[in-house]
DNA sequence: GAATTATGTCAATATTGCTGACTTATTTTC
DNA sequence: GAAAATAAGTCAGCAATATTGACATAATTC
């Protein structure tokens, strides 16, 4: 520990302990789409359309613009996914009211179902291993996680996540 | 959906903190995947190929069923990364020893140099997260991300993170 | 009125995943 | 020692998700 690990990181993180926290959020993040990906393909969905459901979900009369911020993809990736939710009638577009070139996105009550239906696998989930870790450990998962969330828009999203 | 609702549920986790860890995964994920990307595209490479160096770099000698058990994807899939790999001279075969019917694998320098350039950046933001939040809260984040982990396979890859 | 913005669409392409069928070499089992 | 099982590789085809660049329309802002 004294040796020369320690010396060559001057902030005591050692190599191998940093390598268990990425690995740590691999298997994670794997395991965690696992469920969805399940409900997904009896819809013929998959998971962008699933990311899609969440967001407008979360956010109802989210914006075009918005939701490709949050999703980092292109206009064009969106389009496919959104006009497939649009089609089998799980999203419907309403015309902006502040500005009238937005199309505000919302959940109809079958996009409604189907999210919940998710949300729920994915939250059950969660929810184990929060009681599994307990109060204390969720506090530093959500300090760490948030940590890990790009500047200069973590502020932004951190009070996006917590306005709810 | 009752019934799945109150298993979600049953100690008081109110949804809207179910959904903060949910999202917070969401774009821990996205912006740490998003350094690593970059690099690669310089090398004509994605991100299946980064998981492949970065796992054979971290288990020199391991098989072909064994890294197919950890990245979850099929033999085909595998199989296009790892061929382009091994023609990049990034990645190199060798016939097991106790079982001459297995592929070790091991990076070679070229590749333990594009590995080490990629972990470099990744390590240095998880540093930086982990110094931020102290820790306690590191403590937290591996607690709760290894809850995650399905079973029944969680057991042996913790035992396997932290044989190093 | 001109420039900018929000959205949508077209065509082409890349990456990453999948399935199913089959082969070869080797090890294990009976 | 023969039969069965296993590890790996390969082929052909397909699907989901992403990309870029170019262009169109409508609405807002300057």
């Amino acid at each position: 520990m004294t040796d020369l690990k320690s010396l060559a990181n001057p902030l005591f993180l050692r190599e191998d302990e940093l390598r268990q926290g990425i690995e740590l959020l691999f298997y994670a993040y794997r395991d965690f789409t696992r469920g969805p990906d399940e409900i997904l393909e009896r819809y013929g969905f998959g998971r962008a359309h699933h990311r899609a459901l969440h967001f407008i979900g979360g956010n109802p009369g989210i914006t075009v613009a918005e939701l490709l911020g949050i999703l980092r993809i292109t206009k064009q990736s969106l389009s496919r996914v959104l006009s497939a939710l649009i089609e089998g009638d799980f999203v419907r577009q309403q015309q902006g009211t502040r500005d009238r070139r937005q199309r505000q996105l919302f959940l109809t009550d079958r996009g409604k179902d189907l999210e919940h239906q998710i949300a729920m696998v994915q939250q059950a989930k969660v929810a184990q291993a929060y009681r599994e870790a307990g109060a204390e450990a969720v506090a530093g998962y959500r300090k760490v996680l948030a940590g890990l969330i790009d500047e200069p828009d973590r502020a932004a999203i951190l009070r996006a996540i917590q306005r709810r």
